[in-house]
DNA sequence: GTTGAATATCTGACACGTCAACTAACGAGG
DNA sequence: CCTCGTTAGTTGACGTGTCAGATATTCAAC
């Protein structure tokens, strides 16, 4: 007599577990960061994608999608990563519609600084995982990441 | 001259790709639940966390660390809920202190009707995944969790 | 017993993100 | 070229969670 409910459907379980460890290492990773750099953990992830890409810029709706906040939500967030000097707005001079977000040299600086302690901070996280179980972890995300991307 | 850059650790990349796949999930399959059943995702998680326990029922502190919330912010949540008349607080005989949240049959029917709709989506989502990469998966996930618990 | 540290929950003030409505600008057809 | 449908970004009103501090209770030590 086990529990024929559907409640217990082991994909419910299994997201349940994705949400629970993900939003988990968030907040200890994310506090670890900000006591230690004074860089909340999403302004960190910003700072990277603009760091990482051509000339340090994206526009406000591409790094919209790529932290997964709504295009109102982006705009707040730049609008308080810029009073702290970190990013600066560039109107696009060939589409008027677009923003750039264009990281700073200040914000390099502190990046380059956040990056450091994150990353050992990560590396004592994931002392228990080989270089193997992390690229298999790397495989599914991406896999989990396209699975969430809309049907068409 | 490859970047020898900090923020090309590729610890960094796999975290960052960790919170952009689980927050895109939630996302996608959180709105589809809301429309299809009127039940939130937070409030889907906390009903099922109160289904599989014992007698229904579990501590505001013990739901919070579950649902990886503040004890303020559960309190606030649960409040919500009541008022929906899917739980109720139940003052616990042998401590006074502590405050059990239990679910009532409402909760109980609306959530087996989600869990169906949730679980049918789901397997849409997952529909690549079969069941070894699945089962790995949630092993990668249990051992993530562990690596968010606190190093005491 | 009584004191004091620890634990469980709640609350006010505030920070952050969402939603929907709005402005502005692009671009394909007629 | 204009008009209309689409796209980019911003904003006001609001919902939800956090943080720090208050409150109540337990428990171990004296």
């Amino acid at each position: 007599m086990p529990s024929p409910s559907p409640i217990d459907d082991p994909l419910i379980t299994t997201f349940g577990r994705l949400l629970e460890a993900s939003a988990k290492l968030e907040r200890r990773l994310g506090a670890s960061l900000h006591e230690e750099t004074g860089l909340p953990h999403v302004w960190f992830e910003v700072l990277v994608r603009l760091a990482r890409s051509e000339e340090g810029r994206l526009t406000m709706g591409a790094l919209a999608d790529d932290i997964a906040l709504t295009t109102g939500g982006i705009t707040r967030l730049i609008d308080r990563i810029r009073e702290a000097g970190y990013v600066e707005r560039h109107p696009c001079p060939t589409d008027r519609r677009v923003t750039h977000a264009v990281i700073t040299d200040t914000g390099r600086g502190i990046l380059d600084r956040a990056a450091v302690v994150h990353a050992r901070n990560l590396r004592e996280a994931f002392s228990g995982f080989d270089d193997a179980t992390l690229s298999t972890l790397d495989t599914l995300l991406d896999r989990l990441r396209d699975a969430a991307a809309p049907p068409d």
